[in-house]
DNA sequence: TAGGCCATCTGGTCCT
DNA sequence: AGGACCAGATGGCCTA
């Protein structure tokens, strides 16, 4: 690595002194940050960085191979603007490095590996380390007499080997289900992913974005039952789009087929008058729905590959207005994931799926799908006409719907739906 | 290089 | 004591 050695000054970290160290200059273009590798002595080594978190760390698995065999501690400010001069003891400040005995942090890491790989490992490894802690004496809890006020209420116990085993274990099987309770709910998003009106397997929804999606199509189907009326298509994408991020927005588009040019609040003042006043019959409502201004990560632009083309349309004529592209276009690069429940604003339409899915092989049935998904499926299939236009697909079956290999049937279904009145 | 998203570990809190 | 739940910390992966 090629460092300069730029000076030596004193620095105080945490609350040690340190005088006459010396600065190397590690040539890291950072927009004016950098980094810099500290000598604190002879066998000790610091890497500061003015950089965010997941930047100094990056860096610091780059330059903490400077030196084998020294102590390496690391920190980094989010303040990239630091004048050099400002006292390093207010950075976030850590320790890293196997030297250090202290190191709560590599522990934990080192634990974190061994339980991901195999938790059974895991406590094998707990078991040689007992084995090991026969050579030690009991560990108690940590005193600093000097340095900290005694604790006032019971004392804890100490720390014997027995207890120690038994603490670890514990934790190994906290970990354990710690990690399956986090599978239950990936599970249960996945599941809510399957049933908002936008679903891709290549190109997922964000954690949160599902839900704000799900929250959004709660809220649009509520509204159509609350008016009894069916919304246009241009209001109740807006309605699902509310709130989130572009990408999503436009995935939500590209599944209904719609430029999000059309209808982003954004440029809704760019569109022809019967367009706003469409919207404007589904966005005033007296609930006042609002949704806060969430930040939207900066994705980029829209991507018109995310744009849904079919390849024919009875109404296509009438929807050209809304689409990006002409919806005879069938050149286009397709969108790779399609909706997963078929969207129907008013519930009206109905699909057979052919024998020809692996999905068929498991879920034959012919069936009117109420938009709502799970709504439809739990009480709003009344509002949406007889109960033969239910769904009487137990919820299991609803949940684990997809409609992957009818993608563009559905979707002419769906626009049929829409525009049906 | 920065930042978003994610999985995982961890310790604290609450409840049984 | 132990399980469920939660939030913070961390590193990996990915993209702009």
């Amino acid at each position: 690595m090629k460092a300069r050695k730029r000076e030596a000054r004193s620095l105080n970290i945490r609350g040690n002194h340190l005088r006459q160290f010396t600065i190397w200059r590690v040539p890291v273009k950072t927009g004016g940050a950098g980094g810099q590798l500290s000598v604190l002595s002879q066998n000790t080594l610091r890497w500061s960085c003015r950089t965010s978190r997941r930047t100094c760390n990056s860096l610091y698995k780059t330059y903490s191979k400077v030196k084998k065999g020294c102590i390496m501690t690391k920190s980094y400010s989010e303040e990239s603007m630091m004048p050099e001069s400002q006292d390093a003891s207010n950075w976030n400040d850590e320790s890293l490095g196997s030297h250090d005995e202290h190191d709560k942090n590599g522990e934990r890491r080192a634990m974190k590996r061994n339980c991901a790989d195999d938790d059974e490992d895991a406590l094998n490894r707990l078991e040689d380390d007992e084995d090991d802690d026969d050579d030690e004496e009991d560990v108690e809890e940590e005193e600093d007499d000097d340095q900290k006020p005694k604790r006032r209420g019971p004392k804890k116990k100490k720390m014997t080997k027995a207890r120690l085993q038994r603490f670890k274990v514990r934790r190994v099987k906290a970990n354990t289900r710690e990690r399956n309770r986090m599978h239950g709910l990936n599970d249960a998003l996945e599941c809510l992913r399957k049933v908002v009106p936008c679903y891709s397997k290549t190109q997922k929804l964000s954690k949160i974005e599902t839900l704000r999606l799900a929250k959004n199509y709660i809220w649009a189907l509520s509204e159509i039952l609350r008016s009894d009326k069916s919304p246009d298509l241009m209001s109740f994408v807006q309605a699902l789009c509310k709130g989130l991020s572009q990408p999503t927005t436009n995935l939500v588009a590209g599944c209904l087929q719609l430029s999000p040019r059309t209808f982003l609040p954004e440029q809704s003042q760019e569109l022809p008058s019967h367009m706003q006043a469409a919207s404007a019959s589904f966005t005033a409502h007296p609930y006042s729905y609002q949704t806060p201004g969430l930040p939207s990560p900066p994705y980029g632009t829209m991507d018109s590959s995310h744009i849904f083309h079919v390849k024919s349309h009875p109404y296509a004529s009438a929807l050209e207005p809304f689409f990006e592209t002409p919806l005879t276009d069938c050149t286009s690069p397709s969108f790779d994931g399609p909706l997963s429940p078929p969207l129907s604003v008013n519930g009206n339409f109905s699909f057979k799926h052919e024998a020809s899915s692996d999905f068929e092989k498991n879920y034959a049935f012919s069936m009117h799908y109420p938009g709502a998904g799970l709504a439809g499926a739990q009480g709003h299939g009344s509002l949406y006409g007889s109960s033969a236009q239910r769904c009487e697909v137990p919820m299991e079956t609803m949940m684990s719907y997809d409609g992957h290999s009818h993608h563009e049937r559905l979707m002419n279904a769906q626009l049929n739906a829409i525009f049906h009145e």
